[in-house]
This record gives C-alpha cells, sequence and structure tokens, in this order.
DNA sequence: CTGGATCCGTAACGATACTG
DNA sequence: CAGTATCGTTACGGATCCAG
C-alpha cells in the first residue's frame, strides 16, 4: 500500500475505498459477472448463502460505486440485468491476483492455523 | 478469481481466505508492518480508529493464520513485537495492487457516487 | 507496556411476508 | 422476476477497568 495517503488516519480516501473492497459479498458478485451480465435471482441461487436482502443491498452499494450497471427489460415479468462497467472490470482484474494468492498459499494458511492451535489449545 | 475452486458455494477454500482478506483492519495492520516489527501500542496509535481490543483480536487472528509472528521480549515492562512472516509479506505484496487501483480509481469512485446520488435523491 | 474481561449499543444479517 | 418492508437475533465494535 503506497504512503501516497495517510493510510492509517481516517478521512483516508484510500481507506475509503478499503472499506468497500474489504466486502466478502461485493467481491463475489463482482467475480459472478466477469463472465457477462447477470440477473438479480442468477446470481442468488450462484452466490450460496447470500440472502436476497443482501444481495440487493450490495448491488445497490456497487452500483451506486460506478462498478457494476443495472438494466431493467420491460418484459413480463421484468427482468433486470447486472453488468460490469469498464471501472468494475479493472477492478475485478486486480482482485484476481488476490484470488490467486488465497489459492497458492490456502494450504500454508491452513497448516499454519492447525499449528497456532495445536500450540495453544492441547494444554488443556 | 479462478474457477479452479466452487467460490460461489460455501466449504470454498478460496472464500475461506478471502473472508480474511476481506478484514479491513488486518489489511491495515498488515501494510503498517511492511517496514519492520513494530509494537502494540504502536500499532494502535499508528493506526487510528482502532480500538486496543480489535487490534489484539485481529492481531491473534492473522498471527493464526501465519501471516505475522509475536515475539515477546523479557524487558520490564515487557514489549511485544509483531512482524510479517515470509507469508504475510507475499500476501502484503499482491495487497498493494489493490491500493494501488484505489489510489488511481479514487476520483471515478467519487464521481460515480455523486452522480448516482444525485439521480435517485433529488426528486425529494 | 501488553493485553484480558466486561458491559453495552449498534449495525449487520436471516427469515418471512408482501408488492409491482 | 425483482425487489421492499418488517422483525428478531446475533455478531461486532467501542469504552472502561483491571492484571501480569
Amino acid at each position: 500500500m503506497s504512503q501516497a495517503y495517510d493510510v492509517y488516519n481516517d478521512r483516508c480516501p484510500t481507506r475509503m475505498v478499503l472499506d468497500r473492497i474489504a466486502d466478502k459479498w461485493a467481491v463475489l458478485i463482482l467475480d459472478r459477472l466477469q463472465d457477462g451480465p447477470v440477473r438479480f435471482n442468477h446470481l442468488r441461487r450462484d452466490i450460496h448463502g447470500i440472502s436476497q436482502k443482501v444481495l440487493s443491498q450490495t448491488l445497490k452499494k456497487i452500483e451506486r460505486d460506478g462498478l457494476v450497471s443495472r438494466t431493467v427489460y420491460a418484459t413480463v415479468p421484468v427482468t433486470v440485468e447486472y453488468a460490469l462497467t469498464p471501472l468494475g472490470r479493472t477492478l475485478t482484474e486486480t482482485v484476481r491476483t488476490l484470488a490467486h494468492w488465497a489459492e497458492k498459499n490456502m494450504d500454508a494458511v491452513l497448516a499454519a492455523q492447525q499449528a497456532y492451535d495445536a500450540a495453544t489449545a492441547p494444554p488443556r
């Protein structure tokens, strides 16, 4: 993280953006949209564990951030498609590097956790 | 995000790791440790807005994940230093790319938010 | 100095029911 | 289909006090 801004202080704009990135559901949604527009209930089905309420809220947030677009089709019943904006696409691309890290180092993290637990819990 | 794992399903290990990355305070701490070991109260002072409770909890979490090491010096009073592990360092490096994105696109996000708010709120 | 323990308010979330 | 509204619960964070 660059020191161009005072990242550790409140009112830091970078920190503000970090708040948004640090949203698990938002990241998952952004990722799911990478292959093209997806409808509301389709997202709901694909992202297991998300409630329709949280999905709705999160979509609104990232739409406000300019990361996704919302397109309503006057079909009956109505159809709504969410898609990445160009800005959103640049973000998912950098998020990809995080995912790669996760896949590569997951085993190491798991091992570390087990070691930690073994070193702290067993005294019992 | 790669599709090697079923990222959208629970029980997905990548998603588990994502949970940790999606922790604003953890990211801030990891970042602060990039230039070398830092003591508890020093972290507390530098990362404005974090409470000592949350700092303590977060440090434990990322220590358990093997991302930071905790070293106690038998001074008086006692001194504790936190430092990045090699694993932790690889993570901060990828997180850096996120920060770069934030700095580069912050203005665009801000503009998008204002446009969104202007398009939704004003009907009032 | 480095935390642990406690209390307590708030914001987040899940479930459910209802609407255009 | 795509949401909104309401309710109840829970998890999280802040503040304070205390201990090794």
